[in-house]
RNA sequence: GGCCCGUUCGUCUAACGGUUAGGACGCCAGGUUUUCAUCCUGGUAAUAGGGGUUCGAUUCCCCUACGGGCUGCCA
């Protein structure tokens, strides 16, 4: 496949959804494949919808995920600015050429009027609709006289510029992923092109930076597929047609269970994260946790992203990036919505988890630690995270699961106590205390060898000390090997643990 | 309501006219493990319904049902 050049468009209106890094996945995979170009476009024409900040997120969420832009905003590139704002004067031009042509007319009906005539036709239960069959009855330049157009524009009124679909024509294109599409131009509505604040609607500028920053593939959501009809109309009216892209448009992600595509209030609704990172919006409503903050890797979400929707054909599920890239074709991108599976999206966490050193692990709990007021080495830390990274599906799990390798035990399994304890068994619990204590050197395979030697001396079974010694180190049945967990807690610490819980038990057993 | 798109285990999906309909997540059972987890083995479970076309339909066509999207001076 030769280079493509794709581009990534989002809308700085909030943060950035998980969908939304999934279409920039997809761009970013197809680019990376072809050796072609993945281009970030900033489409801020709605002044009213701008929210500060959200660019900002846009580009930490892509830079958390590594699927960095070539080109865009602050990186710079042939084909700027990539900003839509920043381009603004270009579309007017495109605008009055259409009309210049008779592909589009001024049209002076106010926003009120125009929700009057919606309300009244919903009164009927009717929908209204600014096309052919109703542009003759309302305010614009194809029913004013050339004089009265003339003097509102001259006057100042404001006015849009809206397309002028054909009537009865049908209108096709050849979607890479859902085949042909067509559309009768009677369901295609007159959209406006240029707003009366003078900014381009979404579709001119859409249509306008796509051809002049030289893109191949537009590839996005599905709910732009019903208006791509007047995209290809554009095309054509612009004389583009020859160099238009080729479109793709991608199955949405999906609420878990009921109905409709996955919403940012999902993620509070189900508690799982749908967005990349956390977002602080004007309320707390609008506040809304990532998936960085939950915990999980990015490498592992892209894999998860990449797998809702798309599939390799054949039996590998752990990709990384560049296994992805390499794997990736439009054609494998399946037709039908996708629920967002959260269980699935921990088993790919904890996969990622697994594959990584406890060194690596290490960096990223430790500003966590601090954040909880514990302290650890860095070396401690690594040989925990090594310890439990098979034991959990999100990181930060480690310091509540394993707390007890960063403070003192704070609660004894006594339903184990209960059942295992036997007070009269202290002076030889003492003993093995010792004997451990004396454990040279004081690493899991000596220890092991002393402990079980020393069960094996006593006649007691496995089950009788195993269980206790556990509990006595780290309250918890649920943990790692005894002899792994006593060597990283070390010789002091496991000592002390020893002496003090043996007379904890014997409270316990008293209270039964 | 109209238009467009879709429909294989609960979920993500494979099978692009001929398979005992495969894999993964989840769940269940067994094994390994002093525990939990990991790991291994096995099991559970699907072609929405109805018509065609065909020697043969998950696969092609039509209808129905259901689901999704769009229907803004939002993107």
């Amino acid at each position: 496949m030769n280079p493509v050049r794709v581009r990534f468009a989002p809308s700085p209106t909030g943060a950035l959804h998980i969908g939304g890094v999934r279409t920039a996945l997809y761009n970013y995979l197809l680019a990376k494949k072809t050796g072609g170009t993945f281009i970030l476009r900033i489409e801020d024409t709605d002044q009213t919808r701008y929210v500060p900040g959200a660019e900002e997120y846009i580009m930490e969420a892509l830079q958390w995920c590594g699927i960095l832009p070539a080109e865009g905003p602050g990186i710079g590139g042939d084909y700027g600015p990539y900003r839509q704002s920043e381009r603004k004067d270009m579309y007017g031009q495109y605008a009055q050429q259409l009309v210049d042509n008779a592909y589009a007319y001024y049209a002076f009906d106010t926003a009120e009027e125009l929700s009057a005539i919606r309300a009244e036709y919903e009164s009927r239960k009717e929908i209204f609709r600014y096309d052919s069959s109703t542009r003759t009855s309302l305010k614009n330049s194809l029913t004013l006289s050339e004089d009265e157009v003339k003097q509102r524009l001259e006057s100042g009124v404001p006015y849009t510029i809206r397309i002028k679909i054909p009537k009865d024509e049908e209108i096709s294109f050849d979607d890479l992923v859902r085949g042909r599409v067509t559309f009768s131009s009677n369901e295609v509505d007159d959209k406006i092109m240029l707003k009366g604040d003078g900014m381009p609607t979404y579709h001119l500028a859409n249509i306008v930076d796509d051809h002049f920053m030289k893109i191949s593939h537009v590839i996005r959501g599905e709910e732009w597929l019903s208006s791509t009809p007047h995209h290809v109309y554009l095309y054509r009216f612009l004389g583009w047609e020859d160099s238009m892209p080729q479109f793709a448009h991608l199955p949405l992600i999906l609420k878990p269970t009921g109905k409709g595509k996955l919403g940012k209030r999902d993620g509070a609704k189900f508690g799982f994260p749908v967005f990349p990172l956390s977002w602080k919006g004007a309320s707390e409503e609008d506040s809304f946790e990532g998936f960085r903050e939950f915990g999980f890797d990015p490498e592992a979400v892209l894999n998860f992203l990449a797998f809702l929707g798309w599939n390799p054909g054949t039996e590998q599920e752990i990709f990384s990036l560049d296994e992805l890239a390499e794997a990736f074709s439009i054609e494998r991108i399946g037709k039908s919505g996708a629920k967002f599976d959260y269980e699935k999206a921990k088993w790919y966490n904890q996969q990622y988890l697994m594959a990584k050193t406890g060194q690596e692990l290490a960096e990223t709990v430790k500003p966590l630690l601090a954040n909880k007021g514990y302290q650890a080495e860095d070396t401690y830390l690594a040989k925990v995270c090594e310890l439990l990274k098979e034991r959990i599906g999100l990181l930060p799990e480690i310091l509540e699961q394993g707390y007890y390798f960063f403070e003192a035990v704070k609660a004894y399994d006594e339903k184990t106590i209960r059942k295992r304890w036997q007070p009269e068994r202290v002076t030889l619990f003492n003993q093995l205390a010792d004997q451990i204590r004396d454990t040279q050197p004081y690493i899991s395979a000596e220890l092991e060898n002393t402990i079980k030697s020393f069960i094996n001396n006593s006649g007691l079974k496995f089950g009788e000390v195993l269980p206790i010694l556990r509990i006595a180190i780290s309250g918890t049945m649920q943990g790692p090997s005894v002899f792994d967990m006593i060597e990283v807690l070390g010789q002091r610490e496991v000592d002390s643990r020893l002496r003090t819980a043996y007379s904890s038990f014997d409270t316990i057993k008293s209270m039964n």
